[in-house]
DNA sequence: TGACGATCCGGACCGAAGTCCGTTTAAGTG
DNA sequence: CACTTAAACGGACTTCGGTCCGGATCGTCA
């Protein structure tokens, strides 16, 4: 079980400033590759490292996360950590990387309506409720490893979702600026925004879910479903 | 010049935990209480810290903004610049203060079709308009105040500004949810967005300012202006 | 197998945010 | 004008993220 969300990473072995962005292939989707090319005992530590982190939270929390601690728990030097992962934001978001690779291979080539196979539009319904229970289910995980402003929307992962929803509002919505248009959509499922609907005003999650496919009618004028 | 910025602020003297939100009423906004009810030496340093923290901003941008460094520059101690402001955000925030208070106040009591007079959906589009431009002009500032993700919506500022645009949509979306409709739409004129779209993509605000335009008229299903 | 170069390791070190607490001072009160 | 006390002050201290570089290790090629 700690297990499942210890496997793998899409991130660079070390931050390069303006890495091109690089949409992830089918073919990888859903592979743990476990960065090739890593030398045996890096590819060790990083092992190590993430199993570290993963009990780090079981047992305190997020923020019982620390650098020195993951590196102690994992009876590696500091430094190891910062290099293979960059910071703590790439650490949280390495631990997270298993289930955005599965999200991704669920609506590339999962069943529909998530996948391809159904109408755009119920796409469209279906990836906003899909990406909000996701991030609902590991809210507080999302929410640390969410990175300073400048880098949150250059980070591989949040790209792939907004490729996506980009390319399933060209299908929907042909006449709309659908680039701009996929970055308020997202906007609208923040895991910061999520944390603060539900866990500071308590709102339901239907709420949040019947406010996406009202946003989603809206946006594209059409009709709600139902 | 330097002034313009740096007097009064609306924060707590001190972060009280769960304070329970307060709007502005029309008579206070507008007006720049310096924090009534502080003792002569407090408000003294208060000014010097604000005056201080804005020339070393002019001097070597936000970055040079430390808490020890403003402390120094202002000519008193660390200590105090933690008690007036809390933390490094509230210190950014206060110098923000000055011109929240000049929107709040130009789409409160201001001339239309910004302030009221205008119908309800021209003022809406001029809200989003004027925050598009007031956060690009402060886009370092705005940049680095941004608290982190779970004080993100609790702050005054940005509930005051919740709530205008709620109140527009009620006149505007009948049917709707118009509290999530709200975070959505303002979520859609983020800081980091806005930096991200404009910097990194190097997008013209014009653009930005008609996709605000389109996404208004979608999500209250009317025609575009013009 | 032995040697070499690229890669990785570790932990001392640094800077900055935020805390703590003994000391000072503003501003009412008799 | 003492006197009192709540408020403010200051700066040493703690914690944590991030950097650096001398030394250890891996993998490869002769």
């Amino acid at each position: 079980m700690l297990y499942a969300v210890v496997m793998s990473s899409a991130l660079p072995p070390f931050p390069k400033p303006h890495e091109p962005f690089e949409t992830p292939s089918l073919l990888e989707v859903g592979t743990a590759p476990g960065e090739p090319g890593l030398r045996a005992d890096a590819a060790r530590n990083r092992a190590r490292l993430l199993e570290a982190a993963a009990r780090l939270i079981a047992e305190h929390g997020v923020a019982g996360v620390t650098m020195e601690a993951v590196a102690a728990a994992a009876d590696v030097g500091k430094g190891t950590v910062f290099r293979r992962f960059g910071d703590r934001t790439g650490l949280l978001m390495a631990l997270l990387d298993h289930s955005a690779r599965r999200l991704q291979a669920d609506f590339l080539s999962g069943p529909p309506p998530l996948g391809p196979g159904a109408p755009p539009l119920e796409r469209l319904r279906a990836f906003g409720v899909a990406v909000l229970y996701r991030t609902a289910e590991q809210l507080d995980l999302q929410l640390a490893a969410q990175p300073e402003p400048t880098r949150r929307f250059v980070h591989p992962a949040a790209g792939a979702l907004r490729a996506h929803l980009t390319m399933l509002l060209r299908q929907t919505v042909p006449g709309g600026d659908c680039d701009l248009l996929a970055h308020t959509l997202l906007a609208s499922l923040d895991p910061a925004l999520i944390h603060h609907l539900t866990r500071q005003c308590e709102m339901p999650m239907e709420r949040l879910e019947a406010a996406w496919l009202d946003l989603v009618a809206r946006v594209t004028r059409t009709d709600p479903p139902d």
